[in-house]
DNA sequence: ATTAAATTTGACTATATGGTTAATAAGAGT
DNA sequence: ACTCTTATTAACCATATAGTCAAATTTAAT
């Protein structure tokens, strides 16, 4: 006999995943991934031992998704300045349909520190920094790149990416008192986040 | 006699500020907050009735201190080019020293919807948008500005500005992996922000 | 069909937590 | 000193919650 219903571990991970997002871990109550899995509470801790190792399975899963995407966008060969707005285009479009994924990473990393280092570096795998920093800096050499550290522009690319989205009810209002047209601005968006972008890099 | 000692109340709004600024308002127990400010649970229910309003005070105070502190930012009447640095600079230093309090809104933002959107509206009396905007708006018409949205000025400011500090706990790692001066990133920080700002906006 | 192991459940426990209450202490006005 | 109001406390309550356990059910192999 096999270890483990995988279709009932699967299923309580899922729920799991999106309620520890939306709820984060001290909103989350085991009980109700249990009901929503459609299992008895006792299972979940059969399957997981505890709410906080569960927890920490999808912590991680979601730092490891969150690292796979953003690799996904910046390895790839083309030219940094050609790949770059299909990229913003694409990055943000992913962006907005996660938030809560963004926003209960940001707050879990700062109230789990004790294992978060552990983590990161884990998730750090998906993605390949080094590669896309070579990339970066034999574009330079090659005199098609202005000489900046590539770390800035990974930087202002994320910033400039994520933090719109995960501000989105406050912007909202601030938009609302200016009576400015909040689906006009994210339209613009992509297009100034590319500008900025280009402009930081291009000679 | 007067009703309630303001020392009391200070006392437990302050130190109430400080817990839920740190554990959220799920992660924070009133007998904590009791215990560190030296009195009995029932007598912050008798100050503040319940943990819930205690923290919508909190909440609040802290919406209207991120925004308060913008206003001091961008209301001021010096041009836009030549405000930028100090302005970025400023900024970023009260940041550093303040990114629990950005996380917690963020967090909490998403958390407490129901009444996020009256606070917003509080909180917004502390910076004048439209004064920004319409100073913004002047100096394009002066020429001394290019013709873009003012919003999305403000928008890359403090995105740029706020986000790499609320996730240093991940970023810390990845330079750590990339083998990439932390302290020499932050520093070169500023200037690159300030430079990304005024690309935008310089003719 | 029988057996043994793996899976699932209902009932339970210990503890933590927000909130209440009734009694006490402190303070101000007389 | 006395009284009335306000401030503070200790003890308590109801509920929620993570986690346990023994019994029951299912599953697969013989």
């Amino acid at each position: 006999m096999q270890r483990y219903n995988k279709d009932t571990e699967k299923k309580i991970l899922e729920v799991a995943k999106k309620i520890f997002r939306e709820k984060g871990f001290d909103g989350t109550k085991t009980q109700e991934i249990a009901d929503e899995a459609g299992i008895n509470k006792a299972l979940l801790h059969y399957y997981f031992k505890t709410k906080s190792s569960l927890f920490q399975r999808v912590f991680l899963s979601s730092l490891e998704e969150i690292f796979t995407v953003l690799g996904q966008h910046i390895n790839n060969d083309q030219p940094l300045l050609e790949k770059t707005p299909a990229l913003v285009s694409s990055y943000m479009d992913y962006i907005e349909k996660n938030v809560n994924l963004f926003v209960f990473v940001i707050s879990e990393v700062w109230q789990n520190q004790e294992f978060t280092q552990k983590f990161v570096q884990v998730a750090l795998e998906r993605v390949d920094f080094k590669d896309f920093y070579s990339s970066f800096r034999k574009e330079v050499e090659s005199g098609s790149l202005r000489d900046i550290n590539p770390v800035h522009y990974l930087l202002n690319l994320i910033s400039l990416s994520i933090f719109p989205f995960i501000v989105s009810p406050i912007l909202k209002n601030i938009l609302a008192t200016m009576e400015i047209n909040v689906s006009t601005i994210i339209r613009e968006r992509k297009e100034v986040v590319t500008q900025s972008l280009i402009a930081m890099v291009k000679k």
